[in-house]
DNA sequence: ATGAAAGCGCTAACAT
DNA sequence: ATGTTAGCGCTTTCAT
């Protein structure tokens, strides 16, 4: 019905000033009179004026947007530090792309790709085991990226501390009186699995046992319930002594782990105890309520975003352990 | 170290063409000799090149990205629908731009703004009460939009039919004997909240009861387990007769009056039943496993794409009841 | 304080 | 099949 996209010139030539005066509104208002600055923006509410991010990108040569890329956006984990990215960008008057890897390299590099295209001004990214030498490619064309829930001393990061969590997690478990103990953990080469592994193992020997007697590992390339829940199934079908507790890599994971226990009539945490990770926001509602490490989600995310923007100095931060039913020694109260 | 962003000009130069063959090779690859088309390929992978997609954008005037605006990517329901869009688009070689707005108008008005002018090839949303005015500016500006999960005579859409899922809920419910229900709904111009009424309405009818007598309404501005379990502790203390079942606008609200009943000390389903909608992920793992309404998410967001990008008919999809324990006429086993 | 004009990197129409 | 060129909408000198 009326027209379509107005330009600047559009604008320009309707208040009767040039293009430049109109550039000066938008960009330098301070520079330009009250009354001419009256008349320009009339003219842009009249015109139903939008200014055109692809050129003024273009002219500029640097973009309002910031790419993001994390392992699996269904995990409200993951969105919680998203929101932690958007507060912070907000404030600067920037936005996001989100985009979710799920472990996919070749998902990643499609999404990399794609944002070096867009020309943001930088990336975020929760790294899988080869995302170092894709961010390669972005250095190059002057793309910085931030390492997130990860961390790298050959890249910025910010960052959860694992081996405290690993060490939280285990070390609780083993004050519960627990010898033998299986860590269902995501692949052998993802930093928080090392991490969280290093932590339990510390955790072990602080207490003058042998984490070989005490830990048994076993390594998810998917970190789905189902994945979990297979992961314990051939575990206890092994033959091998059933272990007594169950250290899942994530909440999501604990859940499928969970899931195969009360299948097989097993008592949570009388026969086999669990504790999880992320302490997402169901964690305290399940059947059984959910031991689980959490993460301050949020505030990493600002923190990232922060780092982007302004090159403030990275943080690691604190995970904590909050004890529930799946973990204690007695039965769990029937509600609380 | 090495140079910046290369341009095609860079690649012709290297390859010893024209900008117009470089041109070619990306768009019309078809009209390029093998031979030129290997020798540029080779300058393009020599000089790390990515194309520049405001460039790109400017002059081709079309963009490869579309805009989502979702109530709350917080709730894993929306990110279903989010990765059912991404796997539409990606079909096309499409991308999308996430942005929650959180249920606030501000936030929703200023993403508008911002994706038109990024100059999305089109803007799909799950809407609230309000959001049908915003969307004239986007339409004036040649920018098609998508409503999601509801519906409109005056604006294309796909959608679940909440009606039918507020008949099916309370239905169920009436036929356990329920005769004082308690709908905790969300905002009472929300699309959603006034089918689901409706759809419940109609079951009561149609068993020849009077839903003024079966019915209490009670209306969430927020969309939280905080308020969810908040607004059943106002119900129960008000002095009327207590519900016996609650039909909740969704699991996370449901997660809250749950927590409310039990903080309580009252039983589920025995002493209040109680029914969530979307059916989360871990609805089936609650301390009393949820009985909930399906909704194919993944395929809505598919649908709303393919609607955008093909113009095909939209459709209306249908919810369906998943009953679990927490609505069931006899008490659960106490599980744990 | 305002105007004129160049140019960002790309595509597409036209010329060869 | 390949080269030449105009111009998308904006910002930003440089003049006035």
């Amino acid at each position: 019905m009326t027209a379509q996209r107005a330009s600047v010139k559009d604008v320009a030539l309707l208040a009767g000033v040039s293009v430049g005066t109109v550039s000066n509104v938008l960009n330098r208002p301070e520079s330009v009179t009250e009354k001419t600055r009256a008349k320009v923006e009339h003219a842009m509410a009249q015109l139903n004026f939008h200014r055109n991010a692809s050129a003024r990108q273009l002219r500029a040569g640097v973009s309002r947007t910031v790419g993001v890329i994390v392992m699996d956006v269904g995990n409200p984990y993951y969105t919680e530090l998203a929101r932690g990215i958007e507060d912070r960008l907000a404030a600067d008057d920037h936005t996001l792309i989100l985009c979710s890897s799920d472990d996919d390299p070749r998902r990643e590099a499609r999404f990399l790709r794609l944002l070096a295209e867009q020309g943001v001004r930088g990336v975020l990214v929760t790294p899988m085991a080869t995302t170092l030498e894709r961010l390669g490619d972005l250095r190059r064309l002057g793309i910085p990226s931030v390492l997130m829930d990860s961390s790298s001393r050959h890249h910025t990061s910010v960052g959860v501390d694992h081996v405290s969590g690993g060490r939280q997690a285990i070390t609780h478990l083993l004050r519960q009186g627990h010898r033998r103990i299986l860590f269902v953990a995501g692949p052998a080469d993802l930093q928080q699995t090392r991490h969280r592994l290093r932590g339990a193992i510390e955790a072990i020997q602080a207490d003058g046992l042998d984490p070989a007697d005490v830990l048994q590992v076993v390594n998810l390339t998917n970190l789905t319930a189902n994945d979990g829940q297979r992961a314990l199934a051939t575990v206890l079908d092994s033959g091998r002594p059933a272990p007594t507790a169950v250290f899942a890599i994530n909440d999501i994971v604990a859940l499928g782990v969970m899931r195969e226990l009360r299948l097989r009539g097993l008592s949570i945490p009388r026969d086999v105890a669990v504790v999880g990770y992320d302490d997402l926001y169901f964690a305290a509602e399940l059947m059984t309520p959910l031991s689980s490490v959490r993460q301050p989600m949020r505030q990493l995310g600002w923190a990232a975003a922060d780092l982007l923007l302004t090159d403030h100095p990275h943080s690691l931060f604190e995970p904590e352990l909050i004890v529930r039913a799946s973990s204690t020694g007695t039965d769990d109260p029937p509600t609380r």
